[in-house]
DNA sequence: TCATTAATCGCAC
DNA sequence: GTGCGATTAATGA
């Protein structure tokens, strides 16, 4: 569908774009930069961004490295996290292509207090402070925009605190499926993305072993089916029923 | 292929 | 519900 120019640059030509990854042949509609690109007015804005690839599994963002600038995804697949006590990890979101990261340091935050890491091979747009601040104070649009994102993210990150508190360790699970699955959507009858049972885990805040035995507990109910890092959802309206009794369902 | 890593299950707390 | 450890399956060098 999108064979995206992949070319491999060499780490001393990295910082000029040898490939094509300006905002004008960009296809993540999504993108909130892509969407107001008729808007912005200084067309230096869009250009003057960098661009970096990372392979799956290497971190980008770390807890506590000064803020420059907001990452978007170009292409790739992401996971945000915070660091709990004893190293354990909090998965906050999950993030797509055309998404921000990064977003919650932007502003008055030195530092983040979030990390990142690419779950797949990733290509980001990186953009400065400055120019953003720039670019948010000339255009309307563009900081409705972020405003309504901003808004969105808050609502979820709400709505998420009721769901570990109050919720069983099985719905907690049978939620980050939905949640994964309105997300990445599936391919094939499986989540479009691989994650470990200790990322949903991470995500549902509780055990490794604990999504493992919901996750055979609804194979035994024809829920879902797995093989191996491959989940797959067969009845998505029986698992939003379970969980919609508690009126803890929102889409996000 | 073999070695490493992840998934699963059983069991004690 | 949680955490540990052994077994088995999957992955990758």
């Amino acid at each position: 569908m999108h064979t995206n120019i992949v070319h491999t640059v060499s780490t001393a030509t990295r910082k000029r774009i040898s490939f094509d990854v300006s905002c004008r042949v960009c296809e993540n509609h999504s993108c909130l930069v892509k969407k107001n690109l008729g808007n912005i007015e200084s067309k230096e804005f869009a250009s003057n961004k960098s661009n970096l690839r990372c392979k799956k599994g290497q971190q980008f963002i770390m807890e506590g490295a000064p803020v420059n600038g907001l990452f978007f995804i170009q292409k790739g697949k992401v996971k945000v996290f915070r660091t709990g006590i004893n190293g354990r990890e909090q998965i906050v979101r999950f993030a797509k292509a055309g998404e921000i990261i990064g977003h919650r340091g932007f502003g008055t935050a030195e530092c983040y207090s979030i990390g990142a890491i690419a779950l797949e091979d990733t290509s980001l747009c990186y953009f400065s402070k400055d120019g953003l601040q720039d670019a948010l104070l000339n255009n309307p649009k563009l900081a409705y925009d972020f405003m309504l994102f901003y808004a969105n993210e808050l609502n979820r990150s709400e709505s998420k605190v009721k769901l570990i508190s109050q919720m069983t360790v099985r719905e907690r699970v049978i939620d980050s499926l939905l949640y994964i699955h309105r997300k990445f959507g599936s391919n094939k009858g499986f989540l479009d993305i691989s994650l470990s049972r200790r990322e949903y885990a991470d995500y549902a805040g509780t055990t490794e072993e604990q999504v493992i035995r919901v996750f055979s507990a609804l194979k035994k109910d024809n829920l879902i089916n797995a093989k191996g890092k491959k989940i797959g959802i067969t009845d998505i309206q029986l698992l939003k029923n379970e969980i919609s009794e508690h009126n803890f369902y929102l889409d996000s």
